[in-house]
DNA sequence: TCCTTATCGCATCTTCAGTTGCTTTTGTGG
DNA sequence: CCACAAAAGCAACTGAAGATGCGATAAGGA
């Protein structure tokens, strides 16, 4: 007995959908999106879209959830401070991408709304970072900053102002920032500053 | 020949809207915010709220750049590790009250859709940005710091956390972030990882 | 105090996101 | 190749946000 039927049409709209709204974001952004117009977009029956989703809110998450499961290459260099030039300047290339950009900017004001938009959101923000925070747990094994370093704080200091930028100030993502920024964290995660305990 | 006529109930009309407005973002967020719900808070009809604001948002740029225009006192202890962990705390401070929070975290909402927020978000960060980073001229000043440190990138690498975990984490903003973050910044700043060129 | 008119209240209308009932298409198991 | 049901299409409906026309109220100058 067939209960789901996940291949051939359904997958084809499901797809159709996604790549429609990538597009849509990244022509009007989160500003001027409807659930109508990414029907169009993917030549698909919005009440496909209202039954399969609910709402805009759910479609965009399942698209940062889509997102998420795309693995990302960590940087691993032996040196701390490539390893977070690097990372910064993949952070600042994912998030110059106009899609990812309006799809992010979009989430958060989702989030507003919607708890599961703000699970989602906060899920793949953690994720990310947790990700991302290898890089100063191997910095630690090979003795170049404190042991007791919290990774996910260090990984906040270099992921802040990348998002002030995008969701605030609209400053460029540029390799000015990256460079800046990693080489900040670099210094301060030496100097002990990301260690649980505040040093002073 | 009275143009406009600023005094009298105009103005107590505009100051019982934000007023409600106020209360209405603590209580809802802005998730479960509509101009109905405002009027009827503020005793006022809907009517006169639209045609005075337009639209919701621009009712929350005009609250913002009311709130804008409150001056902030800036730490000057002659001392910068103290100096910054009293800023990062007086931001935390700010940015944990339930109405601006969700006025701010509004704003985003709103930017994706109206220039006029985008801009308005955009002054009020940058402004802010401006204000604090004094701290960094008086320290350059001192000598504690490089002479060509770039205040606005130092004010980003402190304030950047902060809103990565009020728009997308939703980590709490406490004091262990205010002393990671300051003494993160302040050791960074020392080292010269805020310089225009970037120190390699 | 009176008069002008800027501004607000009220009722109504418009528009469009989101819903629902029904029909049509098309995977999938036999 | 056939039959069944899951999923998509279609069209009409609903409700609430937002716009509009007009009458009522009250600043503020004379």
């Amino acid at each position: 007995m067939a209960v789901t039927r996940p291949g051939g049409r359904s997958a084809r709209v499901r797809a159709e959908v996604m790549a429609a709204t990538l597009r849509a974001l990244a022509e009007d952004g989160y500003g001027g999106l409807t659930v109508d117009r990414i029907a169009d977009l993917a030549g698909v029956n919005k009440t496909t879209i209202y039954r399969r989703w609910t709402d805009l809110d759910g479609l965009l998450t399942e698209l940062l959830a889509d997102l998420a499961a795309r693995a990302v290459p960590i940087p691993d260099t032996g040196d701390l401070d490539l390893d977070l030039h690097r990372l910064a300047g993949l952070i600042g290339g994912v998030l110059t991408d106009p899609s990812i950009a309006a799809l992010v900017t979009g989430l958060v004001a989702a989030a507003t709304r919607s708890p599961e938009a703000a699970a989602t959101l906060r899920g793949f923000i953690l994720g990310r970072a947790g990700a991302g925070s290898v890089v100063f747990t191997r910095a630690a094994a090979r003795g170049d900053i404190p042991a007791d370093t919290d990774p996910i704080h260090a990984i906040e200091a270099l992921v802040g102002p990348y998002y002030l930028r995008l969701l605030l100030t609209g400053e460029p993502l540029d390799a000015a920032l990256a460079a800046r920024t990693a080489t900040a964290v670099a210094t301060a995660a030496r100097a002990g500053a990301f260690r649980p305990a505040p040093s002073h």
